[in-house]
DNA sequence: TTGAAAGCGATACCAT
DNA sequence: ATGGTATCGCTTTCAA
């Protein structure tokens, strides 16, 4: 019996535990548990057996003190409730798994000391790299605040990924993983357009959001294109809610606004704004279009499907992991410090929502 | 200079590091930070202002190792994509976060194989608690699977917590929050019945998944209790999808079942249901009513808003944290390997979805 | 192939 | 109030 512990049940077991109960060392333990090293058959069997019956498992923090360790990668997300997280954050997730790595998660709610609490948290967990997911709201800060970020996580031998917004300014050491976000408004706008619509409600979001900003900026340019005039009194920012869409489509209805059709800046934003036209006796797509922006399941379960921009949320996910990884193992041909950034495809999927313009009454 | 780094840039830097350059011990250093311990205003200075310079945090690593270290809760989940699931885990995210308190997640795509190495892997990181969610298939080797994980994770000092799924069976160190899915069900289809309506088309999702076998019990309860006939026939079963209910109304409308009524297993299938009907020319709810159940965003989503039943997804989460909280701190009067059983209420949410049945014709 | 021992970075006990 | 140091559990040279 060993004079520590009376009689192996108090915690959890150790390696030294596993060693002495297998007549080996510690050493050896370790070499069979890595497997990365050779060992004799027999010296396997001896402690996988001994592993089984304490049901033991190695100390991940001692693990990752010593040298070894699960890379982990952190997901940070506004609002963990958005199906366009949920798609990024499975991408993410299932490379992370792929690898054996592991995902930590963290919500900051928009607010940015919870943001940088967690980034430093996650600096301390010592993770591969900070993946911020979604568009952000572009303040005069922000590109200080994430330039920061960046240099701690790469002093750290850590990686910031920005997932859903545009890159940082100037030589910052961050990775990339855009869409195309203003290519998408584009078609989409250009879509209700080459249809015939003329008097668009836009509904793009928030005004500081850079989501939003692209959004607006493919519309316009669109419109541009067919040299239809931007009215800016069409133009109804607001937040990426049902309730948003619903209220916009409500107030521009009752200020007697002229619109054909709804260019919604989300899905659900055009959920609302479709419940809205509805609760109005309008009939969609018959009397009013709509068209929303990201393609998430809600898009198809619509009456009418909606018509959408696709984004390939999922696969961003995946992208930013392989970015990640990639720059790991000091990526091909790649300064350090280096910032990547990768922009993703967007296009248009064709559903029931548009309808040409019913004829002027 | 010190010998071994040319000079401070060498990786990370260390609380050695810290300890040299503001000319203190370590032990110093560790106790400003920790702030547990009484220090002099003046060494709080010095050490804080190296601990800004170097842009120092501590190794959560190290941290764990020594006897401190930032508790962690690790999320199970089939997967990362359901809404239900996003609010059980901001429930828990959040009440995590308030604690300051870690969050891992984890998809186990419904893979045995990947719910055992994910567990271990949690074991692995010492995480304070293992929480599993979501309904679960109840097959015989279920029981002794999850024992077996609440009795590795318990003598590890862990904890295992089942939410959304009954309580385990026999003495297991377990803690389950569920909800009173049979009610709800109850409650739902005693709705429909009060209605008028007696050829109700059930959708209860797959026949091994214990939240459909609960929903269905409750549904068949209500029947019982409205002297109705519970028709076998009427019944399909299926995954909790869109495509499950949009195909099940279709072959159900092909097949030449009569019904007035879908009493759909969760909102997502109600949605799918919708469709269909809709496909098929049949209006809701005027030709046909239409209930869900969870109530997610997506049911006061959906044209015309569904009646569903309410379940407290993101208290679930919020309540299976403190349970584990509480579990840690040694919850009061409460023996060490106990299970404990919380259940939460459910409550039907009438919209617009139900109209009592049309005249035969 | 296997074992002994030196760290990894922090904490906390024991001195001072 | 502050400093020295054993220790946490594991990996990894260095020897044998």
């Amino acid at each position: 019996m060993s004079q520590r512990k009376a009689s192996g049940d108090a915690g959890r077991a150790t390696i030294r535990d596993v060693a002495e109960r297998a007549g080996v060392s510690v050493a050896s333990v370790s070499r069979v548990l890595s497997g990365n090293y050779p060992v004799s058959e027999e010296l396997r069997r001896r402690v996988m057996k001994v592993v089984g019956d304490l049901d033991y498992v190695t100390n991940a923090h001692a693990r990752s003190l010593a040298g070894g360790g699960t890379p982990t990668v952190a997901i940070l997300i506004n609002d963990i409730t958005g199906a366009a997280f949920a798609h990024v954050a499975r991408g993410v997730e299932g490379a992370a798994t792929l690898r054996g790595w592991l995902s930590l998660v963290g919500t900051t709610g928009d607010d940015p000391e919870r943001e940088l609490a967690l980034v430093n948290m996650m600096r301390q967990q010592g993770v591969a790299a900070v993946v911020l997911l979604g568009g952000a709201y572009d303040y005069d800060e922000y590109q200080l605040r994430m330039a920061r970020f960046a240099r701690s996580l790469d002093a750290a031998g850590s990686q910031l990924v920005l997932v859903g917004r545009p890159p940082l300014e100037g030589d910052v050491p961050a990775t990339t993983v855009d869409y195309d976000n203003e290519g998408g408004a584009y078609a989409m706008a250009s879509h209700l357009l080459s249809a015939g619509h003329r008097k668009v409600l836009v509904l793009p979001g928030h005004a500081e959001l850079t989501t939003a900003q692209g959004r607006l900026r493919g519309a316009r340019r669109a419109f541009e294109a067919y040299g239809v005039p931007f009215e800016p009194s069409m133009v109804r920012h607001g937040f990426y809610d049902y309730e948003h869409g619903y209220d916009a489509v409500q107030e521009s209805l009752r200020d007697g606004l002229d619109f054909t059709a709804v260019l919604a800046g989300t899905d659900v934003v055009a959920a609302g704004a479709m419940q809205a036209l509805r609760a109005a006796g309008l009939r969609v797509p018959e009397d009013v279009s709509i068209v929303g922006y990201d393609d998430i399941p809600l898009a198809s379960q619509l009456t009418p499907q909606l018509t959408t921009v696709h984004v390939p949320y999922e696969e961003m996910g995946r992208v930013a992991l392989r970015a990640v990884a990639d720059r790991r193992e000091g990526g091909p041909g790649r300064r350090k410090g280096d910032g990547d950034h990768l922009v993703l495809g967007t296009h248009v999927v064709v559903r029931n929502s548009v309808r040409p313009p019913a004829p002027r009454v």
